[in-house]
DNA sequence: CCTGTTTTTGCGTGTTCTTGCCGATTTTAC
DNA sequence: GTAAAATCGGCAAGAACACGCAAAAACAGG
């Protein structure tokens, strides 16, 4: 027997029945479980088939993939995200930014937490729909599609009339001399007022982003709190950033 | 049995039926309510059902994922959006409501008509993130989960200082003589403003939503321009809604 | 034909996953 | 209130798995 051709039995067999057992292909195949599960594994990596424990499934769509819903595409962002959990309290009002990074926070919220959560990103505000412990404030204004968030005058009014304990958010660029600036204009207005409005700014950003300078001021160093970055983080940067009292945290 | 074969049986038994009971499951499938138990559990952490206790539920809404994944799903709705989309001309402001029909509207807005959309429900938003020539306001407030949209009093505001050519609305409940109401009293709040602040209303609804009364009075038939409702949908209502110089449209 | 390399396969090891059971606790129903 | 049902946490047996290794087969090139 061919590999190929075994391979080819197994999706056929797959295909008949609907679902396949590493064990029975071994025994009606001829061959060792190993075997069976380096094929069914192979044809796995190819999309040909759904492995799962004790064999197989076939690619159905009509069943979603709940697999692929626990699949981080960036670690990276959430490991700062969680980092930034440890600084939440039940009951208080956070401030959620836009960006990748917030909305991992946002996934990760806990679900049994009473929070009042603020946020100009309606894709956050989709994301906490389902967090019934939550109560969520969309903030409203011009919609603004490049950072996914309500910015201008309405988005500023708004906030000036709130208070947060936490505004958390994702670093565009952060320098220990020029501070917290970002790419666009309106946007680093909303954020401005944003660390205005709270009485901790958690800013976090991947070591890429420290050091770099962009065209509009947000905040100086010493107005922000805590800065969670990684440990690969250039340490000459951070040390001049914690001697303008940045607390950094080091994932 | 595999275990994601039979995580899979249970979101179709759940899908199929409205409900499950772990004990059910566990003689229907052959296994221990524990094991039950733990597939309900993991189930409920992938969001994929609403995990309660004795069984489980499916979600409230069914968030489209931001994918176009429904567009087959309610052909119906896709066929009142489409109709709605002749209404509209290229540089008018138009309010979208929140609710999947208005989800279907948002998504067949036309990719080259320069067009304001004002919209409280960020799910729309977010789907209008990709169409280039639509300035998106988004409409900020409290976060009401059932509607996906948000209510209150700075939701009502920011609406009351809008106007608007055409207000998109999708039918909760519409009678001959009750008029148009709604379900949820901070909702039907916010859509009476926007029927007042527009200059039309355009009301899309299945034919089962006519000579419906739900609980809190948004506008009288009078207020309101146009149904865009099935063919199949009840003539005498329909007569007795014309009388009142409301506009039908059959799809 | 011979030799060295690659591929395939089975086996043994230890690890992880799944499952049922059991007792303690919580929730629900009456 | 009490009793029943459901849940939770821990535990242990067995299944499934990953990994490395070595033998056998297939292959490649001289």
């Amino acid at each position: 027997m061919l590999l190929a051709e075994r391979q080819s039995l197994i999706l056929k067999e797959l295909n008949d029945k609907g679902r396949v057992y590493a064990a029975d292909l071994a025994l009606q195949l001829g061959v060792s479980e190993d075997t069976v599960r380096r094929d069914l594994n192979r044809l796995g990596e190819l999309q040909l088939l759904r492995r799962v424990h004790g064999g197989a499934l076939p690619l159905q769509l009509d069943v979603p993939d709940y697999a692929d819903r626990l699949e981080l595409k960036h670690p990276d962002k959430q490991k700062r995200a969680t980092a930034a959990l440890s600084y939440l309290q039940a009951g208080q009002t956070i401030l959620l930014d836009s960006g990748e990074t917030c909305l991992y926070l946002a996934k990760s919220l806990p679900r049994d937490m009473r929070l009042t959560v603020v946020t100009a990103c309606p894709l956050i505000a989709c994301e906490l729909m389902h967090h019934d412990k939550a109560d969520v404030i969309v903030v409203g204004g011009s919609f603004f599609k490049p950072a996914l968030r309500s910015v201008g005058a309405v988005t500023c009014n708004m906030l000036r009339k709130m208070r947060f304990d936490i505004y958390f958010t994702g670093a565009c660029a952060l320098h220990p001399e020029r501070g917290f600036t970002a790419k666009y204009m309106e946007e680093a207005e909303v954020m401005r007022i944003s660390v205005e409005q709270s009485d901790r700014t958690v800013v976090m950003g991947g070591p890429d982003r420290l050091g770099l300078i962009a065209n509009h001021q947000v905040a100086g160093i010493r107005e922000l709190d805590v800065l969670i970055t990684d440990k690969s983080a250039d340490p000459t940067v951070l040390q001049a950033m914690r001697k303008r009292e940045l607390q950094i945290v080091l994932v």
